[in-house]
DNA sequence: CTAATGAGTTGCATAATAGAACTCAAGATG
DNA sequence: CATCTTGAGTTCTATTATGCAACTCATTAG
């Protein structure tokens, strides 16, 4: 059977891991933003099976987060290059390294670390709440309805019992 | 073919996707952050096969990101719970959010928003360097060894190849 | 006594993966 | 000129995993 698609749920989160959803896509844009863009370069750091490469590269360039460049013409030789999705969506791979080194590099000893090209200074991804700034903690939150929910009232009653109680008590 | 385990690799990214680098487990996390634990709750909002939900809660509950707690004997049901670390890689999760907004629901018609439990205030992640508190932007980044690296010379040359030129000449 | 609930199993057809070997064009080498 | 090498993919096959539907099973509710 297919896998599951979620580019029409409503929420973010699912569309979003149609794409990134899977252990080789982002894998394969870590490569590309650490400036592995070509085949047989993807193919070594990866160590990834070369036809599954031929295809998740063609989905990410269907996705618009790598485009296909030709960095020379005969012989015809291509890369991928990270789009400003494909940019945005690193970010968020980024936002994977304190958890990766919190749960699975204990004691500081993580491999990689993240500098700025230009001034070499460290740089440490968090995750925050941009209207306070204070990371952020999945404890506080509960979900709400956004601007743009539809769906039944009865959907809407079920997902969202405390809020709805709230607001028409 | 099994799919390809990355335990030991030495990225951190790489080993959180081990358990986050698909597209059910994510979402069985989300559902648990919005209060959604127990079998046929998930089976109801995610409408995932049972039998998938069954082996991925299994793994989950393996590798620490929830726990299988009865919440009644007889007859015996259970719900599953986030732990500390399920609550992390959720943090890891709402980072999509944004992610997902920008490129799947443009002119801000996203259909979920979080909030503060206790103020109510409206929630949202960003990712920022922790450093300077400013904005991540994955185009001026290069990843450099850090304090845990351990690979022969030539595939540490290969793989920083500006990190070594420079700070060898 | 029957129905409903919660939490899974079991069986099956179809896809996706991993692994290895093979293709193919264009330069480089001897 | 004949062969080798590179880059970028195909093709083939054996395993797994996924999705779907139907089935089990204990316990309580009516």
């Amino acid at each position: 059977m297919e896998r599951k698609k979620f580019e029409n749920s409503p929420c973010s989160i699912a569309r979003s891991l149609d794409v990134l959803g899977d252990w080789w896509n982002p894998l394969i844009l870590r490569e590309c933003l650490y400036g592995n863009t070509r085949f047989d370069e993807l193919q070594f750091w990866l160590d990834i099976s070369r036809n599954i490469l031929t295809r998740r590269l063609a989905v990410l360039v269907d996705a618009g987060l790598l485009d296909k460049v030709a960095y020379q013409t005969r012989p015809k030789r291509f890369e991928y290059l990270l789009t400003d999705k494909g940019h945005d969506a690193c970010v968020v791979l980024l936002a994977l390294m304190p958890f990766g080194e919190r749960w699975y590099f204990k004691n500081g000893q993580h491999p990689i670390e993240l500098r700025d090209r230009k001034t070499g200074a460290l740089v440490t991804p968090e995750i925050i709440d941009s209207n306070t700034g204070k990371r952020l903690d999945s404890r506080d939150l509960i979900p709400c309805p956004g601007p743009g929910f539809r769906a039944p009232k009865a959907i809407m009653k079920r997902r969202f019992s405390e809020f709805y109680s709230e607001t028409t008590k």
